[in-house]
DNA sequence: TGTACATCAGTGAACGCGCGTTCACTGATGTAC
DNA sequence: TGTACATCAGTGAACGCGCGTTCACTGATGTAC
């Protein structure tokens, strides 16, 4: 039992060495990871990775389920941590840790938000981790309606799209706002293009002072929402 | 004279089936594009693809900067064809004909704003006609300013903020105010997202009217500026 | 506690493959006199 | 107009490389009695 474990233990520990490994070639190689170098740079044959994972593309899954849930974690905590009813504070506090998280692990970032690895099918599993930044996200607006701090924008759909958005809402936020939840998903649009144009290096070569620059941006788009707060 | 043109424009056609022949491939293997598979597409032996490229970094760059010329071809069109006054058409029709590149060419929009290639280095001949499609979009709201028909916000941003972008404005439009300066920007982050989203299958699988989906958003952000116009 | 057996991690060789690039070559097409 | 030479496109073989994956193997570590 307690022999068991231990193996087990050590299995454990092999398995996270490799997802580390491939992290670090992930950053210089971008998604064309190669098992072998991933040996190499643990002193082993290429064929001992095939105890620990049965293919190249099975690595793959698991260094981007860990990249999703990662980046969700750091998302839903940082909301966790601002006072409720500060909906503003918390449209920030999740905007920053969302790239805070890009720019400590840009090349992660680049596994789940860059253009699709060719030839490789990400699972089914990875849908729902994918979604949780646009989740909080959303959350705080009806977390908003909810309370009466939020008044919703005025019915500006056509009809079709707010077929559409009501259908997306109903799997997440039964009731809410269609019209709300468009302005959500392009806050988390605008902040997708935000750290992506930043990570991939467009855009803010003449714009040093990058931190007062998302945080306007954002800013822009809390506006755009209607939160309430300074500014 | 006769006889050395006709070589030449062989050549010239040479060279751009080489370049079709590798867009094509673009679409399957992503960025990884492979100069002996061209060849054998061609019914031609790799060591003759030398004879019109000195290696394949050259062919992926001759591809980036044909992409960006197109894009902004298509972008630059679409605006000169909307009336001058109406700027809020200007936007939509700039926006739309972004779009419909990226859906019509993937594989190259893919290219020029998916992730950094791994090891490969975009020469500086690449960032002119990389800011065109945002600066045909500022440039709208320079118009606006110019003709008096945009109010330009309040003045909102912190200085440092206010000085790097009154620099950005200075190399482009001059005395332009930069609180619009960043509301433009945030446009073309907006529909940077909305087509990455679109395209890289995120996001829209339960959202089937795309059309309007995009219309609606970018017509969100054209509220934010403050362009003038119906709804 | 000690022994017989099963499980497992890691080895090393091999498979078949594709890649970018170089090089000496053959013909055909153009140029100069 | 006709010939001698230079230019050029495309060939085919070869270089050295890296890749994912399979397979029979050796020891070491654990398990059952």
């Amino acid at each position: 039992m307690v022999a068991h474990s231990l193996r087990a233990r050590v299995r454990a520990g092999m398995i996270d060495e490799i997802k580390t490994v491939a992290r670090r070639h992930l950053a210089t190689d971008g998604a064309n990871l190669s098992l072998r170098a991933v040996a190499r740079d643990m002193g082993m044959v290429s064929s001992a990775i095939y105890r620990y994972f049965p293919s190249r593309d099975d690595l793959l899954t698991a260094l981007i389920l860990e990249a999703y849930d990662a980046l969700g974690d750091a998302v839903e905590a940082a909301d966790a941590a601002v006072e409720r009813r500060d909906l503003r504070g918390r449209w920030h506090a999740v905007c920053r840790a969302a790239r805070a998280w890009a720019l400590a692990h840009p090349a992660e970032y680049a596994l789940i938000y860059g253009s699709p690895v060719p030839g490789y099918a990400a699972p089914d599993d990875t849908v729902a981790p994918a979604q949780r930044p646009p989740v909080v996200l959303v959350g705080i607006l009806h977390d908003g309606l909810t309370t009466g701090r939020l008044t919703p924008p005025p019915d500006e759909l056509p009809d079709p799209l707010r077929e559409d958005l009501a259908e997306v809402a109903a799997g997440l936020y039964p009731g809410m706002s269609e019209a709300l939840l468009a302005r959500g998903m392009a806050g988390w649009t605008q902040l997708f293009g935000l750290i992506s144009f930043e990570l991939f290096g467009r855009i803010t070569r003449t714009l040093p002072h990058r931190d007062e620059y998302f945080d306007h941006q954002t800013g822009l788009m809390a506006n755009l929402i209607g939160l309430p707060g300074p500014s």
